[in-house]
RNA sequence: GCGAGCGUAGCACAAUGGAUAGUGUAGUGGCCUCCGAAGCCAUUGAUGUGGGUUCGAUUCCCGCCGCUCGCACCA
């Protein structure tokens, strides 16, 4: 018998099928609207009926019924199926269909297998992370970076082709400060022992005396109007430069297990952007305005008067002119059908204005457009509700925010497991130092600011890494006690249905996946994952201590190591997909 | 000034227009001769404010109050 992934999608063809019959034609207005259930009702739920009723001005229970009466038989043996309140209609799986999803759905394999029917055949090109050469990553780029890669994992996971592209700022006016501040002001020794740093300072120094001097803001313009229009000496000098912060960018990336297909900066499309100024020009899109280029949208209550700048009054290029070029790079080039670009949400306006002349420009020129999602995040503040910062104002380095976040996860786990050797409690605190840190990005939606407090992202209470990381263990050493894996088949062979309160609760936890990847996929929103994640660990847990396990009945033993099993499957698949490392013991 | 986002228990956060607004912490009271108590069970406590739409509003719309962010050549 096929078990389908996403039971509720199942539901929905189900009950769009039993409307046509029940219905008639008008059946065809139907919209189920089928959803994760409270428990309390049922493990699904249809709440369609009520909208449909009211439209019609018909009594919503009397059409429930009629819906419910013409429902296959196959899902009236697989669920109860009630009517309750006003006309909703709730799906109850019984315990074999529990079982048969169980069966089903044994493996990372099969879960992806089941799941890459969501976003089959659709290409997703993914822009993030996308820092600024010759500035280190500090503490406000993590949270892109680590929402980037769980959005990519998960599409990838749910079936669609992702391109992970990082779209670095290494062509932009911060080049003519550096430049200038390099030829003028560079300390030598510094450069050679540090290089990083040196630039970092040269940038700000830079910037510093470009708003006190005019005279010194026109001169790094100019030097980076010379390195845009192809100068030999600020080239060279571009190249070094990117050629350092690249390296430091790796460095990081592969301490967060973060890749890219391609590292396409604003440079590369430097030589796509007359393009772009003459298409845009032509369609009547763009105009000049104070000696700029500019894009205006009448229609727009804000942008009919806020210019969209695609080239400075200088003739030098700006991230307007290489993201419009990037777009359509992504769509000629790449053949991306959706787009999605991270940044935080003090962008907004900037990708509104990309978007809609973008929109105008394709129409105009007869492309496809694509499909556009700016997935957007607040800021990470510190305990005082302020944008987080170092003692000395500056912002948090990233290297040392996530070696601090090592450190602290060591101490306490020497503190909880002072008999481990040393270099067991290093690697779990690598696990647990950078999973905190990224499952605090994750956790919360990513629409919110949110507060940075290193007792709560490393507490091992709540929805925390660690709290989930710990719930992995306990699970796996349900397994390593009888000398068993976990992920063995034969080891779960023979299980019955789930039959305690507490069994039965496991369960319908356990097959909620498919609605949570959907959902999460959907929304792009890596929090609803990760609030599923922590309730099957507190149901995990309130099973755990409810039933034993290891008991005599090999009957009841087996269906409890399914159920065991699964949700070590569940877990170790969820926090991987969000990026983290699970451990086997800590 | 214009625009955007956000206001949910003491604190930190959930709730894709659905049923009695969930969870964690903190507080209170229980549970280890028993598979990892880094745990479990019970319990106290909240939608800024005033309207509107809807069978139904934390969610959508409008006003007010409060906080944050953005607004011509940074990205």
């Amino acid at each position: 018998m096929h078990v389908s992934f996403d039971i509720a999608a199942d539901l929905d063809l189900n009950l769009k099928d039993a409307a046509l019959i029940s219905l008639g034609p008008e059946g065809n207005a139907f919209v189920p609207e089928v959803r994760p259930a409270d428990p309390r009702h049922g493990d699904f739920q249809a709440n369609g009926v009520l909208g449909y009723a009211k439209a019609r001005k018909l009594n919503p229970r009397a059409v429930a019924e009629q819906i419910v009466a013409a429902l296959r038989d196959n899902t009236k043996v697989q669920f109860e199926v009630t009517i309750a309140g006003p006309g909703f209609i709730n799906f109850k799986l019984k315990p074999a269909g529990l079982l048969a999803w169980l069966q089903t759905y044994d493996s990372a394999g099969h879960l992806r297998t089941g799941a890459s029917e969501f976003y089959k055949g659709h290409h997703n090109l993914v822009d993030f992370s996308s820092p600024n050469t010759a500035k280190q990553l500090h503490v406000g780029h993590v949270r892109g970076m680590v929402i980037g890669e769980a959005i990519c994992r998960l599409l990838e996971f749910c079936g669609a082709k992702v391109t992970r592209d990082n779209h670095i700022g290494d062509w932009g006016t911060q080049f003519g400060k550096l430049i200038w501040g390099y030829k003028h002001l560079r300390n030598d020794a510094a450069l050679t022992s540090d290089p990083l740093e040196e630039l970092e300072r040269l940038y700000k120094a830079a910037d510093a005396a470009a708003k006190e001097t005019p005279a010194t803001l026109d001169a790094a313009r100019a030097e980076l109007v010379k390195l845009q229009s192809g100068d030999a000496e600020n080239l060279a000098l571009w190249k070094k430069i990117n050629a350092i912060s690249s390296d430091a960018f790796q460095e990081i990336y592969r301490k967060l297990g973060i890749r890219f297909d391609y590292e396409y900066g604003e440079s590369f499309y430097n030589d796509k952007l007359q393009q772009v100024y003459k298409e845009l020009t032509a369609a009547g899109l763009a105009e000049e305005s104070q000696g700029a280029l500019v894009v205006f949208h009448p229609e727009h209550p804000r942008f009919k008067t806020q210019p969209f700048i695609i080239r400075k009054s200088d003739g030098a290029s700006n991230y307007a002119s290489t993201d419009l070029a990037t777009m359509l790079y992504r769509v000629e080039h790449f053949k991306a059908d959706t787009i999605i670009i991270l940044t935080d949400t003090r962008q907004t306006d900037h990708f509104e204005q990309l978007w809609l002349t973008t929109q105008k420009w394709f129409a105009k020129t007869g492309r496809t457009v694509p499909h556009f999602e700016h997935v957007t995040f607040g800021s990470i503040l510190g305990e005082d509700g302020k944008a987080i910062k170092t003692r000395s104002g500056d912002p948090i380095k990233l290297k040392a925010l996530l070696a601090e976040a090592e450190e602290r996860a060591f101490a306490l786990v020497t503190e909880k497991s002072p008999d481990l050797p040393e270099a067991d409690r290093r690697d779990i605190a690598n696990a647990v130092g950078i999973g905190a840190v990224r499952y605090a990005d994750l956790s919360q939606n990513r629409s919110s600011d949110y507060i940075f407090a290193w007792d709560k992202i490393l507490s091992f209470e709540g929805n925390t890494a660690p709290y989930l990381l710990y719930a992995v263990t306990r699970v796996r050493s349900i397994f390593r006690k009888l000398g068993l894996d976990a992920y063995d088949p034969s080891v779960t062979a023979g299980a019955t249905a789930p039959a305690t309160d507490a069994e039965i609760a496991l369960a319908r936890k356990l097959i909620g996946f498919a609605s949570t990847l959907r959902l999460t996929t959907t929304q792009l929103r890596p929090h609803f994952l990760c609030t599923y994640l922590h309730e099957l660990a507190g149901e995990f847990s309130t099973f755990y201590a409810a039933d034993k396990v290891l008991v005599d009945d090999p009957a009841v033993r087996a269906r409890r190591l399914l159920l065991s099993a699964r949700t070590l499957l569940i877990l170790e698949t969820g926090l991987n997909l969000l990026g983290l490392r699970t451990l086997a013991r800590m």
